[in-house]
DNA sequence: TCTGGGGTCCTACAGCCA
DNA sequence: TCTGTGGCTGTAGGACCC
């Protein structure tokens, strides 16, 4: 049978959230990101239309951003707030169907097959209670699928609509760059570039074993199946988490053994109790190390038993420093428990 | 000179064991 | 006893997403 999925996408969704906290900004240049210090090091979560303007984007060096628009305002990530509004706007779309994956803090997907309304009113449904409980605008992409209907939401933006169908194939995904498929990122665009295929179209051209030779088995066959519209993914409506990890990024690299165990030992203990808040005990240990060139190392310790005891954690941790050599400046170090299990608890 | 943080999934390889 | 094979687990790295 024929599903109906739902994309829903709010518009600049942190610059939105702060512009209502302060009207003062609409209208003016806003740029999100690391602590709102644009001489700092951090990038760009979230800029407005208006900072879009200027070239800026999401995952721009703040310092960019700054040179590309200094008269912007920089305003520092308030995450509290925008889960706030957040589950604001999960709960209408909760309301319209329990069948709803999160995905992600500003997006979600809906499965809304059994739903008897057309495609328009469940849409309208959606923008103006959006628009009510939060005062911010979204844009919906309705398919058979989550791949399309992503794709969909994406192509009219801000408080846009776009309803693909079957036989918009061809004609609407087809001419997209390769970019625009979920799934490819900098990487593959530029592999398949180098071998002139630049549309969704042209990739979807080539041979299954063509794709293959170059992407591998599980890639080559997603890519295949996905340059068609192709998609069978169910909604993931319960998810635990596989990792909790906690990483930072010095303001300067550091050479300092002593400030990179201090911080190793911190970003551990916020690890446990990030464990222990939502009740997760873990067997594995990683730590990750990015050096001063961007060359980036990990290295795992598995305990014999689960735990959530912070000298364990720690201890792992140290464990595991132990086997890099710091012969560079430090620009980042990370800490990520796996391998997790659910707590035991009334 | 610049490149965050918190995640997921995939691949490749090595060691262990039946 | 030796060799080969295949599955499983742990480790490391890479690509991608929001």
């Amino acid at each position: 049978m024929q599903r109906r999925i739902i994309h829903i996408d709010m518009d600049a969704f942190f610059a939105a959230v702060e512009e209502k906290k302060n009207p003062a900004l609409i209208g003016k240049p806003v740029v999100i990101g690391g602590g709102g210090n644009p001489n700092k090091r951090g990038v760009v979560s979230t800029a407005n239309y208006e900072a879009r303007k200027y070239g800026i984007h999401s995952a721009m060096p703040l310092r960019t951003a700054h040179k590309l628009c200094p008269h912007a305002i920089f305003l520092p990530v308030d995450y509290e707030s925008y889960l706030q509004t957040s589950q604001q706007f999960k709960a209408v779309l909760f309301s319209i169907t329990p069948v709803m994956e999160n995905a992600g803090i500003d997006e979600a997907f809906l499965d809304a097959s059994a739903v008897p309304e057309t495609p328009e009113i469940i849409a309208d449904k959606i923008k103006t209670g959006v628009k009510e409980k939060t005062g911010l605008t979204c844009s919906i992409g309705i398919a058979s699928n989550k791949l399309l209907a992503k794709i969909a939401s994406d192509m009219r933006k801000p408080d846009g609509l776009t309803i693909l169908n079957e036989n918009d194939i061809e004609d609407k995904l087809w001419p997209l760059p390769i970019r625009k498929l979920y799934g490819i990122g900098p990487k593959t665009e530029a592999h398949l570039k180098k071998i002139e295929i630049e549309t969704i179209g042209q990739l979807a051209s080539l041979t299954l074993e063509n794709l293959i030779e170059h992407f591998g088995n599980s890639y080559g066959q997603y890519l295949y199946d996905a340059s068609r519209g192709i998609d069978d993914s169910p909604l993931i409506t319960h998810w635990e988490p596989k990792s909790i990890s906690r990483e930072t990024t010095f303001q300067e690299d550091v050479k300092n053994w002593q400030s990179i165990a201090r911080t190793l030992a911190e970003l551990a203990r916020e690890v446990v109790a990030d464990m222990r808040d939502d009740g997760y005990s873990a067997k594995t240990v990683t730590i990750k190390i990015r050096f001063s060139d961007f060359q980036t190392l990990t290295r795992a310790k598995t305990m014999a038993d689960y735990t959530n005891s912070e000298e364990e954690i720690r201890k792992a941790a140290f464990a595991c420093l132990k086997r890099i050599e710091l012969n560079k400046r430090v620009r980042l170090i990370g800490v990520r428990a796996t391998n997790l299990a659910k707590d035991q608890r009334q």
